[in-house]
DNA sequence: ACATTTATATGACAAATATCATTTTTTTAA
DNA sequence: TTAAAAAAATGATATTTGTCATATAAATGT
């Protein structure tokens, strides 16, 4: 088992507050998984009486609606936390994680981390922050959905994808969802997103050659999603 | 002055964790206002260096959107506080506070707030406790937003607020919000926000008499929104 | 009490988006 | 490697929603 005191995504999560002691700790009661590409990592309505480190690879948080199709509120990447939410609010986790590639992630039980908010107030603090950080991420997604049309938000989320996750050398956007996904990151219809996705080529603003995307025209890109 | 540790809407908030010694504190350092129909408590952006309680009446967060309207993401009531998010980001608030009806509000500086923080952990829990549940109810409103039609969402928040804060002796809603603001909620023209309500009132689902409106058959009502 | 402003309501139409059907392309697995 | 399945793409069309114009009702200030 792998010692979380070297892990050095540890230093991009709220963990970063730990000390060596406490990370000793951890590394003695958490456990590390291989999560295969599509694979669950928990489901929406399950008690996950932990959190997870996402040590490599990205996921994306899912919430059912009512019409029976997944919304992805979030995607999560390597240095995260999962699962923060619920296991403060002693809930069932309100979404599902699902692996978008495969990852390494490790568990750490609900006990250990509620000991570290009683003694190390940095620690609490660091969660506190990112928890905020996801509201204020959230109302802001909320007013995009109600005010700005599919177009909109389609620009916005690749723009999105190309600046939080990067591209590989082929230029291409490095997360690579389905139309489905993509399309259920925006809320719309799947032909909808497609359709956009093709008038954007036409208009040059990107390249597409299967599931690889290429942002050719991001300062147009910007214009069209308002976001500057 | 009044005293805080004699204010019942106190029991109702994160604050109902203070011992009587930082309830006195708080009395010392506190400011009591007024803020009158229509007024502004806080703008999106501004510093509010501190939070403030709610001691009687409702008020609208807003956020404003790219193309200059404002949306609606929360209402908040007596017992709750506002500005924690922004206090514990150290960063503007991300929403403007509008009261709704006259409201008394409470201010309590940052400097007193960050201090139980550290010795009450209690408190901070419950701080916690409550970010966590308004952001589980982001994360639903956003895929409301994202996959019910506007005719669901009306017909949703005239049962949230049918359940939230109730209803005169007449039966009309108690929370009186304009046609615009209704939309704003919902994410719609308020041309059509307009149009449902009628639509509703021909159903004989509402009743309307100028800004009242009577929610008349609830069960229709909750099939149209699916929240059952 | 009346004029003025503001909010609500409705019609006509345009634009955006969803749905269903079908074809083409890509992926998967035997 | 090829057949089957899944994903992507596109057309045709229906539905939803927004916009603009205008009318009516309600609220406000003088």
């Amino acid at each position: 088992m792998s010692k979380c005191e070297q892990c050095i995504v540890r230093e991009f999560s709220s963990l970063k507050a730990l000390t060596k002691d406490e990370l000793l700790k951890i590394s003695d009661c958490k456990t590390s998984h291989i999560i295969k590409k599509g694979e669950v990592i928990f489901e929406e309505g399950e008690n996950v009486n932990g959190i997870y480190c996402i040590k490599d690879g990205i996921c994306k948080l899912t919430k059912l609606s009512a019409n029976g199709k997944d919304h992805i509120v979030k995607l999560v990447t390597k240095g995260e936390l999962l699962g923060q939410r619920s296991m403060i609010s002693e809930e069932p986790v309100n979404l599902s994680a699902v692996a978008l590639e495969d990852m390494q992630v490790c568990f750490i039980p609900k006990t250990e981390v509620m000991g570290f908010f009683d003694k190390n107030n940095q620690f609490s603090m660091n969660v506190m922050k990112s928890i905020c950080g996801d509201l204020r991420d959230a109302d802001d997604h909320m007013v995009n959905l109600a005010q700005k049309t599919v177009k909109e938000r389609l620009a916005e989320v690749l723009l999105y994808l190309h600046d939080t996750f990067g591209k590989n050398e082929d230029n291409s956007l490095k997360v690579q969802l389905s139309r489905d996904e993509l399309a259920s990151m925006i809320g719309t219809a799947t032909e909808s997103c497609i359709r956009l996705l093709s008038d954007f080529k036409k208009l040059e603003l990107i390249e597409l050659s299967g599931k690889k995307i290429v942002l050719k025209d991001i300062s147009k890109l910007k214009k069209i999603s308002r976001t500057v």
